[in-house]
RNA sequence: GGCCCCAUCGUCUAGUGGUUAGGACAUCACUCUUUCAAGGUGGAGACACGGGUUCGAGUCCCGUUGGGGCCA
C-alpha cells in the first residue's frame, strides 16, 4: 500500500502574495486533492524582521479568494526554533557540523572580492579544525559564531519528477550555514526538519530552489531521515521574462481580484502555465482539473505570464454565470464606481438583472461595467469624441429633433415599441433606420457601440432618454444660435 | 566568477523516431449585426544553430548560442 500523499507550500511572508506563488500553492493543492492526499500550509517566517500578521494575512486571503484550502497548519517557523536547535545539536554531537566564528561581514567582503576578480568563492573551511587554544579564546571574548554543515566529499544525486536525474558534484556545494549566531536556522535546515516533522512526501516548489535540493538532501542524509520526492515547477516569468517579484506589482494576486477577475478564471487560467490536460481542453472547472491534474504533465520551461490570455478567460466565465451570479459578484463594483447605492441594489435587483444579461458578453473583468454600462445608471457619462465628430451636426440634430416628438407621444414603453417608433418614422421620412439609430444611441449612452439599442433605452426608461436627447440637441443650439 | 535549469508560432502549449508540425490567446480578412462585442469561416505565424546516432529526427546524444535561476 502507497504511503499517504502529503505536500505542502512553504511561503515567506513578504506582504506581497504574487501568481507565482499562487500557483505553485495550486499545484500541490490540486496533487493532493487529486490522489487524496494532504495539503499543509507552512509559513516560513524564521527572518522575523521582515514578517507580521498583515503580510502573513495577504497569503491567507489569496489563498481563500482562490478557493484553495488546506488541511493543516498554518505552522510558523518562528515558534519552532528549539525543534531546529535540536536537530543542529545532533549534527555538531556527530560530528557532521561545526562552529564557524569567521565574521560574516570578512567573509562578504571577500567573497565579493573574488567575483570582481571573476573568481568564484566558497568557504574555505578555516574554522573546521580550529585549535582547542584558539576555539576558547573565541568563546571567551564572545565571539559570534554560526553552525555550518560539513559537507561530505561525495556526490548528490536524485530523480526529479519533472527534471529528470539530477546530479551534483560536492565540489560544488559549500559548507552552508545551518544556525545563524542568533540561533534562528537558516532556510534549508529549518525546511528539513519540517519537511521530515510533517511527512511531507512531495516538495512542489519552484526551479529557483533546484540548487537547495542537494544541499538538503545532504542534510537528510546526515540526519538520517527519509528523502521526500522532488518536483520542480517552472518559473512564471514578468513580461521583462523576469522572474516574478516585487517589482512587478501587477502581478500581485489581489491586485487581480480588485481589477475584476474571478478567482475560477484565475485558477483555470494558472492551472495552464505549466500544465495541460494533453488533449485541446482549456477552459475547464476546478474539479475537472482536479480530475486531470498530473505531475507527469508539466512542461518544464518558463512561462511568460499572459495577461491578454487571463482577460478571454475572464471574458469566458463571466459570459458563462447567470444573471443572478453576475449580480452578486457585479454588485461591489457598481457600488465602487458610484453607479448605484448599496441600499438600492435589492430593490432594483430585476432591473439590474435585465442590466446583467445585456452585458455579459461584453464584461472582460467585472470592473468593466464602468466603462461598458454606466450609462444605464447615471447621467454622467463621457461622450465618444469620434461619435460626436459623426453625428453632433444640423442634420442629425433635425432627424432627432423631429423624432423626439413621435418618440415622446408613445404610450407603450418597451424595446419592441421603441423600435416600432423608430422604424415607422425611419419609414415615413424614407430614411434609412441606422440614420436615426447611430445617432440616436450616441445621445443617449455616448457611445458608438453596445447592446441593442432598443433594450437600452428600455432598461434606461424614457423620461432618461428623452431628457438625454434634448439635452444634446439644446446643447447644439446653443453652440450655433450665436 | 562558479553551479544549475530551460529551449516548438509574438505568448501559453500538443507532440515522446515516420504528422500537410495540432490547438488556444493575440493579430489580419471575411461573415453576422442598428452598432460594438461575442460567434462563425479563413489567412499569416514556430521546431535557435551546428555536429552526430538512425533508412528516417521537433522528438535521442554532444557542442554552440540564447534565456532564466541560485550562491546564509
Amino acid at each position: 500500500m502507497k504511503s499517504e500523499i502529503r505536500v505542502r507550500i512553504a511561503p515567506s511572508p513578504t506582504g506581497f502574495f504574487h501568481v507565482g506563488s499562487a500557483r505553485t500553492a495550486l499545484y500541490n493543492w490540486l496533487f493532493a486533492r487529486h490522489n487524496k492526499g494532504k495539503f499543509i500550509l507552512r509559513v516560513e517566517d524564521t527572518d522575523l524582521a521582515r514578517s507580521s500578521e498583515g503580510m502573513i494575512q495577504v497569503i491567507l486571503d489569496g489563498l481563500k479568494w482562490l478557493g484553495i484550502d488546506w488541511d493543516e497548519g498554518p505552522f510558523y517557523q518562528s515558534k519552532r526554533i528549539d525543534l531546529y536547535q535540536k536537530y543542529v545539536q545532533k549534527l555538531l554531537n556527530d560530528g557532521r557540523a561545526y562552529y564557524c566564528y569567521c565574521n560574516p561581514e570578512d567573509l562578504a567582503r571577500e567573497k565579493k572580492a573574488a567575483y570582481e576578480r571573476k573568481q568564484d568563492w566558497r568557504y574555505d573551511r578555516r574554522c573546521l579544525n580550529i585549535s582547542p587554544q584558539e576555539r576558547a579564546k573565541r568563546e571567551r571574548l564572545k565571539t559570534p559564531k554560526v553552525v555550518r554543515f560539513l559537507v561530505p566529499d561525495t556526490p548528490v544525486s536524485y530523480h526529479d519528477l519533472i527534471h529528470k536525474e539530477i546530479v551534483r558534484e560536492a565540489k560544488d556545494v559549500e559548507d552552508l550555514v545551518i544556525l545563524r549566531s542568533n540561533g534562528i536556522p537558516t532556510y534549508n535546515l529549518a525546511c528539513v526538519v519540517d519537511d521530515f516533522e510533517m511527512g511531507i512526501s512531495h516538495v512542489i516548489r519552484a526551479v529557483d530552489h533546484i540548487t537547495n535540493t542537494p544541499k538538503q538532501l545532504l542534510l537528510f542524509r546526515a540526519l538520517e531521515l527519509p528523502v521526500p520526492e522532488y518536483a520542480h515547477l517552472p518559473l512564471i516569468l514578468g513580461e521583462d521574462k523576469s522572474k516574478l517579484s516585487k517589482r512587478h506589482g501587477a502581478l500581485s494576486l489581489m491586485t487581480y481580484k480588485e481589477q475584476g477577475y474571478l478567482p475560477e478564471a484565475m485558477l483555470n487560467y494558472l492551472s495552464l502555465l505549466g500544465w495541460s490536460p494533453g488533449d485541446d481542453r482549456e477552459v475547464m472547472s476546478t474539479r475537472e482539473i482536479m480530475e486531470t491534474f498530473d505531475l507527469s504533465r508539466i512542461n518544464p520551461s518558463n512561462a511568460v505570464f499572459d495577461e491578454q490570455k487571463l482577460e478571454w478567460m475572464n471574458g469566458q466565465y463571466i459570459y458563462a454565470m447567470s444573471d443572478e451570479e453576475l449580480l452578486e459578484q457585479l454588485s461591489p463594483f457598481l457600488v465602487t464606481f458610484g453607479l448605484i447605492h448599496e441600499t438600492d441594489i435589492a430593490a432594483k435587483k430585476d432591473w439590474i438583472l435585465k442590466v446583467c444579461g445585456l452585458v455579459k458578453l461584453r464584461l472582460k473583468t467585472l470592473a468593466d461595467v464602468n466603462e461598458v454600462a454606466r450609462y444605464l445608471f447615471v447621467d454622467d457619462f463621457e461622450y465618444d469624441k469620434e461619435g460626436l465628430q459623426k453625428h453632433f451636426n444640423a442634420d442629425t440634430i433635425k432627424v432627432l429633433q423631429e423624432f423626439l416628438s413621435k418618440f415622446e407621444d408613445t404610450e407603450e414603453y418597451n424595446a419592441q415599441s421603441i423600435e416600432n417608433c423608430v422604424r415607422t418614422y425611419a419609414e415615413a421620412k424614407r430614411l434609412k433606420a441606422r440614420v436615426i439609430i447611430h445617432p440616436l444611441r450616441l445621445f443617449v449612452t455616448g457611445k458608438q457601440g453596445g447592446p441593442g439599442l432598443f433594450e437600452i433605452m428600455e432598461l434606461v426608461g424614457k423620461d432618461k432618454c428623452v431628457k438625454r436627447i434634448r439635452r444634446k440637441i439644446n446643447e447644439f443650439k446653443e453652440q450655433h444660435e450665436r
